[in-house]
Formats: structure tokens, sequence, C-alpha cells
RNA sequence: GGCCCCUUCGUCUAGCGGUUAGGACGCGGCCCUUUCACGGCUGAAGCACGGGUUCGAUUCCCGUAGGGGUCACCA
């Protein structure tokens, strides 16, 4: 071994070449939230790295893969700002480069003809099971002379695997991991029908890609182990694995869809959720860096590296994603936000949205996703007479509908509607009255919106505009009698 | 069941032999206040258990328990 010269050492197995990420997900759903925090982890690692981040649909399964799913998970990359740096690779359409590297691994001995059924092998498993021992394949046709293959038979083509010995893969995440290798089986490469599994067509891809550092959920870790030995078998470049725990629902169980593995479209359009809040919330889950709670993407491009990712398995936690997402709303732009509360309102034409953006300041402090936004401001739009909630009315006493009554008169002879004067206004009324101003602010409020919260009390009043808010503060005072 | 992996407040995490075990979400209290929020302050809450190693273990090693992953002509 030569040593190098101080200062051009270069680090792991791919550590010379630029790093190429890849996020492959099978298109037989949504983009659901592990996916696409394994497609984050992957987005940042190349971009920390410089390097570059590809995508790949693994649409080898034609029976479950489905052009809306691949559409979905296109959709959620693009909502957090997760696109490929190239146009993605569609694995099913590679399928030719696959079977040739097979009949390669098959010229050189790596690979093998099975001649087994489906039928045959189940019959085998049961009676393992039946003995309670482990299964092992142990294929009659692994060393099988070309001579005894069966010419009306369809066969698969299958993996020979080493029967001693052990494999070592330092991964980035779980660190050094062994298996001996009779644990790992004779698995199939080809189909019966000539079509590649996904073990073979992951391997390829990701050679041919340039692939060096294959970050995924550890639900894969086992597969490393077999996938080595194709690129073993073909000489190919060993990349650096990564194995991400795999994140579970708030109850510990596996995520489903009853434990909010829902699809990011979901967060979207169900929950209300802003993409840089699902963003941090993915990036935090599982990944640290000191102290730091709120980060930007810049900053996490800066500072993330899979050694800050955690070994365990992590948690979903709504309430965490709700209270990271109410920051972003209050940190969004108003413009922005109008937009995208707008849809969400029933029947409110386009018109509004100067309205709605006007609002938005003292909306977005009050709400954690858009759908509270969309509650919040829809007293701008509600139609007279004002539908009152059952806690509305409660505030309208007699007394509390007299006191409307001078508020509405005296509010009326106002010359400027602005915060200043009316804020002064019904101060100075309040005093008069020997009242605090609450006494006031909330018969107000359920006049105003219907509602007993809302924002600020004179900003509702400016947001309504002087006719409105007169209109609606009469329609609930009792005129005092003179 | 075999194999692999994991275990710090309820949850996400910091910690990388010596700390009053830190932060965040959630929860309680107080302050601010026209409501609700926001914000500020504050409180309760954790090293799964048992052995080692060590002057000293949350930290290193081994067990136990618990959890997870995987064992397809799915990916």
């Amino acid at each position: 071994m030569v040593l190098m010269a101080s200062g051009s050492a270069t680090s792991g197995a791919a550590g010379s070449k630029a790093v190429v990420t890849r996020f492959a997900p099978s298109p037989t759903g949504f983009l659901h939230i592990g996916g696409a925090r394994t497609a984050l982890f992957n987005w940042l690692f190349a971009r920390h790295h410089g390097g570059k981040y590809l995508l790949r649909i693994e649409d080898t399964d034609r029976a479950r893969s489905t052009e809306p799913a691949i559409e979905a998970i296109f959709d959620g990359l693009t909502w957090l700002g997760l696109e490929g740096d190239e146009a993605p690779v569609f694995q099913f359409a590679r399928s030719d480069r696959h079977a040739q590297v097979a009949a390669q691994m098959l010229d050189s001995g790596h690979a093998y003809r099975c001649y087994l059924t489906s039928e045959e092998l189940a019959e085998r498993r049961q009676k393992a099971q039946e003995e309670r021992r482990p299964f092992r394949l142990n294929s009659e046709w692994r060393d099988a002379a070309p001579s005894t293959w069966p010419a009306d038979k369809s066969y698969v083509v299958r993996m020979k695997a080493p029967r001693d010995g052990e494999t070592t893969i330092e991964d980035l995440v779980q660190g050094t991991v062994t298996v001996q290798n009779v644990e790992i089986d004779d698995y199939i490469i080809l189909r019966s029908d000539g079509t590649p599994t996904y073990m073979l067509a992951v391997v390829v891809d990701d050679n041919d890609m340039g692939v060096t550092h294959v970050l995924r959920g550890d639900d894969h870790l086992n597969n490393a182990f077999r996938q080595l030995l194709v690129i073993h078998a073909m000489n190919w470049d060993v990349p650096v694995y990564g194995h991400v725990p795999l994140i579970h629902g708030a109850d510990g169980a596996k995520l489903s869809k009853r434990h909010g593995a829902l699809g990011v479209d979901s967060y979207r359009d169900d929950l209300g959720i802003l993409p840089e809040a699902l963003f941090n919330y993915l990036l935090r889950l599982g990944w640290g860096h000191g102290d730091d709670e709120i980060i930007t993407r810049d900053q996490a491009v800066e500072w993330f590296d899979m050694v800050g990712v955690g070994k365990a398995p992590s948690r979903f936690d709504l309430a965490k994603v709700q209270n990271l997402n109410g920051h972003y709303l209050r940190e969004a732009d108003d413009d922005r936000l109008a937009g995208l509360v707008l849809p969400r309102l029933e029947g409110i034409a386009d018109a509004n949205l100067d309205l709605l953006a006007r609002a938005m300041p003292v909306l977005k402090v009050r709400a954690k996703d858009l759908n509270e936004l969309a509650e919040g401001s829809a007293f701008l739009f509600a139609k007279r007479p004002l539908a009152m909630s059952e806690k509305a009315l409660g505030l309208l006493s007699d007394e509390a509908r007299g006191r409307l009554g001078v508020i509405c008169e005296r509010l009326s002879g106002l010359t400027d509607w602005t915060l200043e004067e009316l804020e002064a206004n019904l101060k100075a009324m309040a005093e008069e009255l020997g009242l605090g101003l609450g006494k006031l602010a909330q018969p107000l409020r359920a006049a105003l919106t219907g509602q007993t919260t809302s924002p600020g009390i004179f900003d509702v009043l400016v947001l309504l505009g002087r006719e409105e808010s007169l209109a609606r503060i009469g329609a609930q005072a009792d005129v005092p009698v003179e």
C-alpha cells in the first residue's frame, strides 16, 4: 500500500468519485411519509457533497405499478422541492439490459436456471415449517448440467449464493453489519417469463447510473447482502450503503394507513400543511444537529450528514408537524397564504384575494394549518344575517345589546375609520361607562364575527370596513331609548 | 421461529467515561391581554433491567426483557 501525501487523501470506498444518490420508489401507491424522508435524505446528501441526486421509478412489477401512482410521487416530490437532477429513469424500460446482465452471470456460472415451480417451492417451505427447521432452498438445479435441462419447462434464473464464509457491510448508519453467507438464499433475478426482478434491476441500474451512495430504508438492509452477489459477480464498484431506520406510527406500530401513513398530498390537501414545514419535520425525524429545531433548506444542506442519522426507528408525531407548520405559517408571505386559503373557502370569488391577504397578518398568528386559517377568515365573507355560534349568542345579553346600540351610534359618527381612531374611541367609551374594554369588545366580537374568538377587535372593524361593521353591529343592537 | 438491527422525558432528539442529563413538541402554572393565538417565564416528566470493565458509567462489553426489520417468480 502506498501512503498518500497528506492533504491529498480521500475517504470512503467511493470517496474519489463525485457523489451520486438516488431515490427509487415503486409506483404502487402514493408517496408516503417514509419515502419522502428517504428522498429528502438522498437529496440533502447529494447537495451537501455537491453531487447529483437522481430519480428512478421501480416499475418492474407490471401488475402493481400504476400511472396515477407515478404522478402522485412526482407531484409529492415537486411539492417538497425534491425533483431529480436529471430525467427520471423508468426501470421497466431497461429490462433488456437487466436480462443481458443475467445472461452474463449465467455464462460465468454465478447464476443458474432453476426449474422448480412455485408449487414445489411452497411444498418444501411448508414441510420445513412443519418440521420446525429454517427453510433453505438448496435447489437440485444449482449445479445441473445443461444436458439435463428440460426443454418443455419454464425456469427462473437464480443467483448462486455462497454456502460458507460471511459478508460484512460498512453501513453509514448501521455501522459494521456481518451476515453468515448461508443466510443468503439463491434468490430469483429473472422470472419464468424472463422479466427481471427488483433484486437484479436495482443493482444493474444503480451501477449504470453511477450511484455511489445507496441511502434507503433499513427494510432493505438484508437485501444489500443479496445484491452484493451481483455486484461481485459483475465486478462492479460497491456503493456506500446507508440504511435509515423506518418511521413508525404514533403508537409505535408500523406505519399503515390507519397510523398517519398518508400520502404527502394528504398533508398538503387535507391537513393544510406547508411544504417547508414537512421538510423541516422530516429532516428532524431521525436526524439532529445539536439543539436546532427550525432549520432552513440552506442550513440543512450545509449541516446534513449521515453520521447524524440515528439507528432507532422514530415515531411520527402530528402535533409536532402542526407546531412547525404554525411557525412557517407565521413566516409565510401573505399573498401566498391568501392564494392557498381561498380555494378552501366555499364560493368566495377571486376578487376577495386582496382582502384575504390584508387580513393575513392577524389571521396567521392564530392558525396551525391552512384549514384553521380558512376557518378563521370565514367571518370576513359572512353574509348578513350572521350565523351566531352558541357561545356568541351567550355574549349578547340584553345589557350587551344595549351597549352595542351605544357603540353603533358613536362609531357611525366617526370621521376616520382607522385602527387608531377606533381604538381611541372604544377605549374612551369603556372608560366613560366605567367598564373594562372586554365588556364592549366581546359583544362587539360576537356581533361582527358570530364567534367568540377572532383577531383583535379593532383589526376586525378595519378589515370589515365602516359600512359592513355598522350593519353587523346594528343588526344585533337594541337602539337605546332616548 | 431463523437471521439482522435498535433501546435517553409520552414523542423527536443533544450527549460521544466525570454534566444540577440539555433543547423542542405535548401537558400544568404564571405573565402579556378585548377573545383566541403569538410571545416571555416557569413546573412535572427520561438514561428498560441485570451483570461486568473502570477510581468513576447514560456513555464501553456481555446477558435479559421489550421493540423493529426481513425471510415472495413484491419492491
